[in-house]
RNA sequence: GGGCGGGUAGCUCAGUUGGAUAGAGUGUCGGCCUCCGAAGCCGAAGGUCGCGGGUUCGACUCCCGCCUCGCCCA
């Protein structure tokens, strides 16, 4: 908010040179000013200079000194400039000027820090989005508190957000689970079986077929269909699934089911206008899709010569029913093993003519899990898999999020069950919750102390003068952006680094300064401080759904 | 063989989209509770940013080639 004001303050003196005819207009906006990694290179430093001389082949200090005699001039906020290195404009601000973030922090509260950059903007998150043929695995969980982490930040920044579930009840994987149901029911009943070569072998199948047989006894084992055991498998696993995701507080708006793009023609739909353009032709008894004309290698087939389509029309049938559905902006959160559709998905949406460029795909890398120091090793199919319930078992809620957020999706996860659980002093979890505990301990402090407290303005906030009280006014300041930055970049592991960073200055400060001392007057403006901490704490950690206690 | 992603401290990972002397956690070693919560703090040690070129005032960041790991596709 503060780096915002002299933003705009450095916008207009560039915009002075160019109307001076000095600089060229078409580099505005391509300078930055940030925040030095270095002390003593000011509160903010610019590279207009550099840019500047980059283009023209100019001085970039004899520059610098044309944008200082300038900046000067506009001195309300600024103390002192001074040039630096190749040509850098170092900026101090005058004492006072960090303070003055306390205000909008304790006005706005649980707004503070969020934004209105998405508002008006409809976005759907589609996440998750597996099939009912097993429980959770913790690759899903990843995803699903990616998914909905991505979620929170985007409605946090005003955008009208809409989580989606999209699956698929129909065809051969359910059919195999409801053969592999159907042969552990006949198990049971102690009859001869045959389970399926390639069935799934969850120890999930036996109870379910323990379900069944409480309620039909042994009625079913001539039935000849799968299908009341596909039907019953199915209904127990989406319970199952839905349940694990209450859990962790995620709620979807709508379950998509892909079957309904068939009864609807809204597949058939998509043959047919893709033929209409043009776009697909017959070959060895298949039908085509020409994705060569949208820059791909080769053609691909979207129904087999067995009259069977392949996974990707409906996917497009899907995504074109996503842009009817008339959202800005379409996420799609998926896994890095689907990454061969996506280009397919979006050759297709491009051929319907609709604005490919208003999807994005959040591909996230798996995760790998260690216990005893060694990876535990999964499989779907032989259920050699830790579930999103059992993992939540052992490290609750908000472990688990604040561990699935602390990677970028790019990056490979190594979720650390033992630094998850039995270690769970150094958990970075509650080094940021105890953070947010101890300021509100605290303050409760200070009121069985009775020590008064004064609204802000009759604070004396200048008092405030400490490097690690000027770091923490610092750090709030650049909540706002951090946030918004994070949401539209999708990246909630930067709101996770920020806490972690934001919790180690207060701890730090905390050591070396007391809240509560002997001046009433200091006192008063550390509380303050704490206070609007408190709420910055409180904010980061809710925007991303993890809980804020007030004590552990 | 092709596509995508990764390679940064012993280990796990950040790096604000090209900026100044590359950071954090953890581990190792050494300190700090008469004091608002020690689930904490302070200090030390630890680096060829996978390798080699290129672009420029300046590269972990952008381009090309190669090595390597993971996922996917034939």
């Amino acid at each position: 908010m503060i780096r915002q004001r002299l933003k705009q303050v450095i916008d207009s003196c560039f915009a002075q040179g160019v109307s001076t005819g000095q600089w060229p207009a078409e580099l505005a906006g391509k300078y930055t000013v940030e925040v030095p990694k270095q002390e003593g290179h000011g509160d903010f430093s610019t590279n207009l200079a550099l840019i500047v001389a980059g283009k023209q082949k100019g001085n970039p200090r004899q520059i610098a000194a044309q944008l200082v005699a300038l900046l000067e001039k506009e001195a309300e906020i600024i103390d002192h400039l001074e040039i630096a290195g190749p040509g850098f404009v170092n900026i101090f601000l005058k004492a006072g000027v960090w303070q003055q973030v306390l205000a909008p922090v304790l006005e706005q509260r649980g707004l503070f820090g969020l934004s209105t950059v998405g508002r008006g903007r409809k976005v759907m998150v589609e996440f998750v989005s597996a099939n009912p043929t097993g429980p959770l695995s913790v690759g899903h969980g990843r995803q699903a508190i990616l998914g909905d982490a991505i979620a929170r930040l985007l409605t946090a920044t005003g955008h009208d957000v809409f989580r989606e579930y999209y699956f698929n009840d129909a065809g051969r994987q359910m059919r195999v689970l409801g053969e592999s149901t159907r042969a552990r029911y006949l198990e049971l009943l102690g009859l001869p079986s045959q389970f399926p070569e390639d069935g799934y072998q969850g120890d999930y199948i036996q109870d379910i077929a323990r379900e069944m047989i409480a309620e039909y006894g042994d009625a079913l084992k001539d039935h000849v269909d799968v299908a009341p055991f596909t039907q019953k498998a199915k209904e127990s696993i989406f319970k199952d699934i839905s349940g694990t995701l209450a859990r962790m507080g995620i709620v979807f708006d709508n379950y998509y089911n892909e079957h309904t793009l068939y009864e609807n023609g809204h597949v058939d739909a998509v043959v047919a206008d893709l033929k209409a353009k043009g776009l697909v032709y017959e070959k060895e008894g298949a039908t085509w899709f020409k994705t060569t004309e949208f820059g791909q290698e080769q053609d691909r087939v979207i129904i087999k010569s067995t009259g069977e389509p392949t996974y990707r029309l409906p996917d497009i049938a899907y995504h074109r029913e996503k842009f009817r559905r008339n959202f800005d902006w379409l996420i799609n959160v998926f896994g890095s093993d689907h990454i061969a559709t996506v280009p397919d998905v979006l050759a297709g949406v491009r051929a319907l003519g609709y604005d490919d460029s208003k999807v994005t795909v959040v591909l996230h890398q798996f995760v790998t899990l260690l216990r005893d120091g060694k990876q535990v090793k999964m499989s779907t199919r032989k259920a050699t898999f830790i579930t999103v319930d059992e993992l939540l078992d052992e490290v609750g809620v908000d472990v688990a999020r604040f561990f699935f957020m602390m990677r970028k999706a790019d990056s490979q996860l190594e979720f650390d069950l033992d630094l998850a659980t039995k270690e769970s002093q150094e958990n970075p979890v509650y080094y940021v919750q105890y953070a947010h505990a101890r300021i509100c301990s605290i303050l409760r402090q200070a009121g069985e102390k009775g020590v008064a407290r004064l609204s802000l303005p009759d604070v004396d906030i200048s008092l405030l003068a400490e490097p690690e009280e000027l770091q923490l006014l610092q750090s709030m300041a650049a909540f706002p952006a951090m946030i918004e930055d994070a949401a539209l970049s999708l990246a909630p592991h930067r709101v996770i680094f920020f806490l972690m960073g934001l919790a180690g200055q207060f701890h730090s400060y905390y050591n070396k300064h007391k809240v509560i001392t002997d001046s009433i007057g200091l006192s008063q403006s550390r509380l303050c401080l704490i206070e609007a901490l408190q709420v910055v704490f409180q904010n980061g950690l809710e925007i991303v759904g993890l809980t804020a206690p007030v004590e552990m």
